[in-house]
DNA sequence: ACAGTGACAACAT
DNA sequence: TATGTTGCCACTG
C-alpha cells in the first residue's frame, strides 16, 4: 500500500490478482506474472507469497487465498514443511478442488485463466 | 551498485 | 515420468 494513483509494488499487484481467483479454482504463478505483464517474473510471484528474505508480510496478513496458486504443473509447490502443503491441499478440497495424493490438480478442470490483461489500477483503487 | 534469495518455468538428460 | 540445469525477475541488505 503505497501512494494511490501510482503503480503499486509488484507484490501488491500479485496480491490483487490472487484475490481475484474464484473459489474452487486455481491458477499458476506464471499466469499471474503474465497477467501483470511480467511473463518472466513467475519466480517473483512465488516470492511475493512469503518473501521471508524480504521480510514481506505473509499472505494471511493481507487476506489472500494463496492456496489457489499452484505451479505450472498444477502441483502445490510450497515446501511441505510442517505439513503446509497438505494444509493447502485440504483448503482446496474444502473449496471443491480435487487434489491428488501427490498434491496435483487437474488444470484442465480447475484452472482459472484470469483475464488476458487485468486492470490493476481498478482493482487497487477498489473499483475492481 | 552488487549479490543473495526463492511457494517458478522451460528445457535437457 | 523423474531429476538436473539454466534463465528469469523483483526486492532486500
Amino acid at each position: 500500500m503505497k501512494m494511490e494513483g501510482v503503480a503499486p509494488d509488484f507484490y501488491e499487484q500479485v496480491y490483487a490478482v490472487v484475490r481475484r481467483i474464484p473459489r474452487g479454482r486455481v491458477t499458476s504463478y506464471g499466469r499471474i506474472a503474465q497477467m501483470l505483464g511480467h511473463a518472466e517474473a513467475a519466480l517473483s510471484v512465488g516470492y511475493s507469497h512469503n518473501a521471508q528474505g524480504h521480510k514481506r508480510p505473509a499472505s494471511p496478513y493481507i487476506d489472500v487465498p494463496w492456496q489457489r496458486v499452484v505451479n505450472s504443473q498444477g502441483r502445490i509447490s510450497i515446501p511441505n514443511t510442517a505439513g503446509a502443503a497438505d494444509r493447502q491441499a485440504e483448503l482446496l478440497r474444502a473449496e471443491g478442488v480435487a487434489v491428488g495424493e501427490d498434491l496435483r490438480i487437474d488444470l484442465d478442470v480447475y484452472l482459472w485463466e484470469g483475464l488476458h490483461l487485468i486492470d490493476i489500477d481498478d482493482i487497487i483503487s477498489g473499483r475492481g
